[in-house]
DNA sequence: TCAACGCGATAATACGCATTATTACGCCGG
DNA sequence: CCGGCGTAATAATGCGTATTATCGCGTTGA
């Protein structure tokens, strides 16, 4: 064991050649004008296989190389609870091709946090540099950090789908639009007419794709669209109840459970009275909570998907050279690798159902729904 | 915008003074015979915000600083599913801390795996160097690579107790033993007296320390231990019968759902035949699983408190320097710091009751218990 | 005979920072 | 007038690698 790190000089005295020489063969490259006679060669490649030796990644990243570490930086300040339920599953796809792929992550954990969410500031900024590319998590708005990261050229891709103010923004999405309209084809079938929009009116990528989709999809059966806007889940309940809503498609951000709950609480049953659907998972699940219909967002296949773009986008990339010219390195990623939609997966919960016999809200008085309602049991049916 | 990095060197010549000023106002540090006159001293901070200078982490790492990132190296490989819930509290943990710290963490995916867990090979340790220190999760055990460790002095912590194996290595680690004695009284005071430990017998150190305070206590009360070693679920549970025991306390790796299962097919149940307690969280979590009495383990408090700890280290550290002496800077850290043990605290879940009245097992006609049993409704007590 | 050229490889440099060695200057005592 | 000392800072070096510029040498064509 020696007690300092073997270094490409050590590798160089042991085979008779300069250090620049050993670099040449590690990198497998000759620039222009450089040649390595394959005997020497082999000596090389010996005495790296005797002394174990294994490149410095600081080293590496310093002299304007790759160092095999991608980054990953989320925007919203996460903890305690909500924040890792939500990106927990992207992570365990991330690290999972990470370790297919031979690469360290990187978590900029140390990103100010401004009003909640964290920043790139300059600080930030550099510190990205540490990696050969980043992921980016979540929502966001500063278009002058967007501009920053593409002046620069630095490698990264975003998770969750960019709209207008970036196509060339790299990202790999689910398929809100697809699968938010099957939704709603599911309530039509089921017999369902008076089907709501229940959620914030952002203008988020997620949200602006679901609502479209929904708006789509009635339009196309000659359904009016109903839309009710979050403010407390009291006032929701009331809605729901007031507009004689069948079924509501739900935004998974809002607690849903609680909307429930105070739909419960009004003697409206779901999914006898009301059916249910969200809109991909719901963000701060309760423990016991119910088995919801609607559909899941495949993030850890998002994540594992978006480190494997990522990894392209570095390898075709020369990396920071001093010399500034950044050329692609005829590896040219393909247009439709960089805008990746993923579909999402249809969930079979306990919370739709046909319609209620009566258009009219059913009567307070009905006999008590078994826990788990089989469709055939609903009344009416 | 610049469109290359602002180094030092920007710095200095904005301040109108060398680089290495620069550098020696950054770092406060004057060392033996450098005097920094106030004045340019401030000259240099006010051209350091101007600039908005912030340094370069790999940089600073290779010339032998510390760059603010702390690498989390976990021995199992961990995916798909059951890793990941594993080690995601500890993570969530260390996250919180490294926010809090301004710290990053560096998640060393890449180590090569062997026989179904992470190795620490001559790669993967080079890699190591990247970050100022290293969190260790995970029973592991090749000494070589902890001696080796020891030798270079690289700043780590592990999350979990170390036992004999080496005393000097620093953890934060669970208490185990007075956990485990406490659920065995717990039993006691109900009433129990055949209680039985169900589990491998591994020389880990949970399991030594959960077996110890096991057979302690129980000798205590003057009672016998009866261990019952796991094969397969079934033979545990016909050992469970066999041996009409009342209770039992469980290591939680070794799939207690199945046990329970396969009791409740022979009629026995939970907890009104036999009460279950869980030392520790159930390893594999099932989504409608049942809630387990017992105690849990702070993971997300371990993990803050070894990043904690370990960033301790690193800055009583002086680091890799070129000299060689990597002498501790007065800062030392406390032995009572190196080696914390954190409470468990008891769950009070759905699993333990008082014994049944009669001592042999009782007859398997008895009148269905409702699903969350309240002690006084369990006959016979 | 000599410039041109291809081959094989090395020397030199830069990356950005920490650190060590060295310098410049003014002042004091002898 | 000079050595010595304290102050204030700078020059120089090294970390380990990637890359660029350069070199020595044998062969070849003119």
């Amino acid at each position: 064991m020696p007690r300092h790190r073997i270094t490409q000089a050590d590798v160089a005295a042991m085979a008779g050649v300069s250090q620049a020489t050993v670099s040449f063969v590690l990198n497998d490259s000759t620039p222009a004008g450089v040649r390595i006679s394959e005997e020497t060669r082999q000596r090389v490649l010996d005495a790296i296989r005797i002394t174990g030796y294994s490149a410095n990644p600081v080293a590496q990243r310093l002299a304007g190389g790759h160092n095999q570490i991608l980054g990953v930086f989320t925007y919203e300040a996460t903890f305690p609870r909500a924040g890792r339920d939500f990106y927990g599953p992207f992570l365990v796809g991330i690290e999972h091709a990470a370790e297919k792929l031979g690469i360290d992550i990187l978590l900029f954990t140390s990103a100010r946090v401004v009003d909640g969410r964290r920043r790139l500031t300059r600080d930030g900024w550099q510190r990205l540099g540490i990696a050969d590319g980043c992921l980016l998590l979540g929502q966001h708005e500063d278009r002058g950090e967007l501009q920053h990261l593409l002046d620069t050229n630095y490698p990264f891709v975003f998770i969750g789908k960019r709209g207008s103010d970036g196509g060339r923004l790299p990202y790999v999405g689910a398929d809100y639009v697809t699968a938010t309209a099957r939704q709603v084809e599911r309530l039509v079938t089921l017999g369902h007419e008076r089907i709501g929009y229940v959620g914030p009116r952002g203008t988020d990528q997620p949200t602006l794709d679901r609502v479209d989709a929904y708006r789509a999809t009635m339009k196309a059966h000659g359904l009016t669209v109903r839309f009710v806007e979050l403010d407390d889940v009291a006032a929701t309940a009331a809605e729901i109840v007031d507009q004689r809503l069948t079924a509501v498609v739900v935004a998974p951000e809002n607690y849903p459970e609680e909307l429930v709950d105070e739909l419960e609480r009004r003697d409206v049953r779901v999914p006898e009275d009301v059916s249910f659907l969200l809109l991909g998972q719901p963000h701060h699940g309760r423990p016991g909570g119910r088995r919801w219909s609607g559909f899941s967002i495949p993030r850890e296949e998002m994540g594992a998907r978006a480190l494997v773009l990522l990894s392209r986008l570095v390898a075709a990339d020369t990396g920071p050279t001093r010399s500034g010219r950044r050329a692609t390195r005829g590896l040219t990623v393909p247009e439709d690798e960089l805008h990746q939609l993923l579909e999402c997966v249809d969930v079979d919960g306990e919370t739709v159902a046909a319609p209620p016999a009566r258009r009219r809200a059913a009567a307070p008085v009905r006999p008590a729904a078994p826990a788990r309602p089989a469709p055939a049991t609903a009344p009416g049916v």
